[in-house]
RNA sequence: UAUAGCUUUUCCUAACA
């Protein structure tokens, strides 16, 4: 924006570029409703807007889940007689397929081919992966010998879907599979496919297996990332082999990967699971910074200390997490309402409860 | 020079027992 102002102040016209770059940015940290301003600007002042500043437009509703303004905006372009291209309709597509509504997905690729709007290996992927999320993955094949047939081979990203698909479906054989024949057809695995992998096969309880596929990844030369580590953590937590898990913070630290919120709340869950609250509490306190804790470490901190009958302090928390302007969620109350049930001195949940209703800390 | 797709953490989650 300093910048933008600068230009205007000197008398350097910003193009469209300019306002697309702007409006992308705008978008990206959700806040479409600035950016159409921006776009009600350009029109304003004689610079008009393109496919591109559409796509980010559309883009921006599709992020905010705002998809009925999305289609308003696509109808618009026909309106316009602004062509929408690839990008426009996949950008929805993805939208719709994050939203749950594979099908209307769908119904806008047959629009798509309908207008003569060539579809791209993104564009399959998106269907793809909407439809393994789904555990939809017949229907997904089936799309990859579309794909294939019409000459688009499926890439990294269309593989990962797949591993994806098949990992939560339980098929984690199949998706092992999927990962040699990557190596096969020439599209080598990226560390989203071993994360992806590792994923699957932590969350069948064969983590000694996940960690085989790690060393095997480095062998192979792909370096491991943050997430990398975080799924490892996470599936040596819920196995309860803290020390493990404990082992490859070290591990991180030697690499020079420095670990994120998501690692600290994976390691307050797995402290929690082996009855270590105290441990948890106090990781909590050190996170600050760019590791500041966020509504996960709470819930996950209130989880477990409901679930060790210490309602006391997870109210203590839900007070903290208030003041500290943290907005506590379903989840939250969830596991404390779960607590409270469960919680074996009666007179003092009863106090407790009620304390809780005047604070209006907790809805009705 | 600007726009689209894949992975990790928190509560609950069937059936049977």
């Amino acid at each position: 924006y300093k910048v933008f102002e600068v230009m205007e102040e000197t008398g350097v016209a910003p193009d469209v570029v300019t306002y697309n770059s702007l409006i992308d940015g705008l978008c990206k940290v959700m806040k479409v409703d600035e950016a159409l301003k921006l776009f009600e600007e350009m029109g304003e002042k004689g610079c008009l807007p393109d496919v591109v500043t559409f796509n980010c437009l559309v883009g921006g509703f599709c992020r905010d889940k705002r998809i009925d303004e999305a289609l308003e905006l696509l109808q618009l372009m026909y309106e316009r007689q602004c062509a929408p291209d690839a990008v426009t309709y996949t950008t929805l597509m993805d939208g719709l397929c994050k939203v749950g509504n594979v099908d209307e997905a769908q119904n806008l690729y047959q629009r798509m081919v309908k207008q003569n709007c060539m579809p791209t290996v993104v564009t399959y992927s998106v269907l793809i992966h909407g439809l393994c999320k789904e555990s939809r993955m017949d229907e997904a094949y089936h799309i990859k010998k579309d794909m294939l047939t019409k000459g688009c081979r499926p890439d990294v990203v269309t593989y990962n879907a797949f591993i994806n698909g098949l990992c939560k479906t339980g098929e984690v054989d199949k998706a092992s599979q999927l990962l040699s024949e990557m190596f096969r057809r020439g599209r080598r695995p990226n560390v989203v496919s071993y994360n992806t992998l590792l994923d699957g096969l932590c969350k069948e309880h064969k983590v000694d297996d996940a960690k085989k596929l790690f060393k095997e990844m480095t062998v192979s030369g792909c370096a491991p990332d943050v997430i990398t580590y975080n799924t490892l953590i996470s599936g040596l937590c819920k196995s309860l082999r803290l020390t493990e898990a404990q082992n490859l913070l070290r591990d991180m630290e030697k690499q020079g990967i420095p670990v994120d919120v998501v690692t600290n709340n994976t390691i307050i869950d797995g402290l929690c699971k082996v009855n270590r609250v105290d441990e948890a509490s106090e990781l909590l306190r050190t996170m600050r910074g760019r590791n500041s804790p966020d509504v996960i470490t709470y819930n996950t901190l209130i989880a477990g200390l409901c679930t060790h009958n210490k309602l006391q302090e997870a109210h203590v928390l839900l007070k903290e997490m208030l003041e500290k302007g943290y907005a506590p969620d379903s989840i939250t109350y969830s596991s404390l309402v779960k607590g409270l049930c469960m919680a074996t001195q009666d007179k003092d949940v009863h106090q407790l409860l009620k304390e809780m209703l005047e604070e209006n800390s907790i809805p009705e």
